[in-house]
DNA sequence: GGTACGATCTTGCGCATGTCAAGATCCGAG
DNA sequence: CTCGGATCTTGACATGCGCAAGATCGTACC
C-alpha cells in the first residue's frame, strides 16, 4: 500500500497542511484561519498539525515565508524581463504591488507583526528580506550608478516603502490597482519638484 | 446615588469600553484583543459590550475610527506648524510615520482589511479618509501650484502610499525610525533621477 | 523473519472566546 | 406610582487552541 493511500501515516502532511492553509488564505484572511479547519481540509484529525508545526503561529510564519519567496521571485522575474534600467525598476515596483493585489491575504501575512516579527521569524525570512533589499538595491544602482553605498541603502528603504505602501493600500481596497502607475509617476515627478533647489 | 457610583448602570459604558480596548491596543495587537478581556478591564460582565457594539468587529471598527481621527489630526497639526510649503509636506509625512511608530497596533487596526473595509466601515471612516486625502492634496498643491486636479489626485495617492509604506515598515520593525527621513529624501532624489529625461 | 522503538496520527480533555437567550435591575415618561 | 425599555447579569452552546494519553505504522536492529 503506497503512502499516499494509507490514510494513517500521511507521508507528507507538512506540505499538505501548508497547501491547505495557503488555499484557505486565498479566500479568507489569516485571522480567521483556524488550525482545525486546515486539518479538516487536509483530511486529518484536529491535532495532527502539532506534529509538524509547534502551533498556529508557526504555520502562519511558514506561510509568510512561502509568500515572501514568491514575492521576491515575482520581482526578480519582472526586473529580468526588462532590459532598460528604469523600466526594470518600475516593473519591479509594479510586480510588488501586483502580488499584493492578487494575493492580499498572503501578502498581509508576510508583514503581519502578529506573525512575522523581524528578529523572531527564523533565518529563512531574514534571508528573504535581505534578498529583497539586495534586489531593489541592484535595480537602483543600475538606474543611478553615481550613488554611493550609503545613498543606495537609503534609497532602497525609500523605494521599498513606496512600493509597500501602494501595495498595502491596493490590497486593502483604498486605492484601485489602475491608480498605481499614475500615482507612482506623479510621486516621482513630485520628487523632482521637491528636490529642485528653489 | 450618582451614575458613576452605581455599578449596575454604568452610565457611559460605550466610552469606557472604547477606552479599555484602546489601552489594551497599546500593549497587544488587535488579533489578541478579546471582548471578554475588554469587559473585564471595564469592570462589567462579559456580555455587557453587546448592548453597545454589535460584535467584536464593531468595536474594532470604532477603534479604527478613533485612531484615524488622531492620525489625521497629527498630520494637520504637523502641517500647520510649518510655514514653508515643502517643510509642511515633509512634516506631514513624518507625522504619519511617527504615529504608526508610536501606536503600531492602533495604526494597524485602521488599515486592517479584516476590520476596516473601505466601503463597509461607515460614513465616519469614509469622511476621515477623504479628509486625509484632502489634507495631503492641499499640501501638494502648496508645493506644486502648477499641477492640475488630476495630477494632484495622482500625486496624493503616490505620497500617501510612500508615507504609508514607510509607516508600515517602521511599525512592523523592518525599518528603524531613524532611517525614515534619509529614505524619504533619497527616494525623492531618486524621483528626480527617474523623471529626468535622458 | 521477528521485535522493540520512535514517529505519526487519533481521541479526549480543559480552558478561553464569541455570541445567543433569558432573567434581573434601574431610569424615566406618563 | 407604575410600567416600558434600556442596561446589565448569569447561563448556555459552539468553536478554537493546545496538552495528554493511547493507537497505529515504518523501520532499524537482532
Amino acid at each position: 500500500m503506497s503512502r499516499s493511500e494509507s490514510r494513517y501515516h500521511h507521508g507528507d502532511l507538512a506540505s499538505a497542511l501548508e497547501a491547505a492553509a495557503d488555499s484557505l488564505l486565498a479566500e479568507r484572511g489569516a485571522a480567521s484561519l483556524s488550525l482545525r479547519e486546515v486539518a479538516r481540509r487536509a483530511g486529518v484529525s484536529h491535532n495532527a498539525p502539532y506534529h509538524h508545526f509547534a502551533d498556529r503561529h508557526a504555520l502562519l510564519q511558514r506561510l509568510g515565508v512561502r509568500h515572501m519567496t514568491r514575492l521576491v521571485e515575482a520581482q526578480r522575474a519582472a526586473g529580468e524581463r526588462e532590459t532598460d534600467a528604469r523600466a526594470a525598476f518600475v516593473a519591479m515596483g509594479a510586480a510588488y504591488v501586483g502580488y499584493a493585489h492578487e494575493h492580499p491575504h498572503g501578502f498581509a501575512v508576510i508583514f503581519d507583526p502578529e506573525v512575522c516579527v523581524p528578529g523572531e521569524t527564523g533565518p529563512q525570512m531574514t534571508t528573504l528580506i535581505a534578498e529583497n533589499e539586495a534586489l531593489i538595491g541592484a535595480a537602483i544602482a543600475r538606474v543611478a550608478p553615481e550613488l554611493g553605498e550609503q545613498e543606495i541603502e537609503a534609497a532602497v528603504v525609500g523605494a521599498w516603502g513606496a512600493a509597500h505602501g501602494l501595495a498595502q493600500l491596493v490590497a486593502a481596497g483604498h486605492v484601485p490597482i489602475d491608480a498605481v502607475r499614475p500615482a507612482f509617476e506623479a510621486y516621482l515627478a513630485m520628487g523632482a519638484t521637491l528636490t529642485r533647489t528653489p
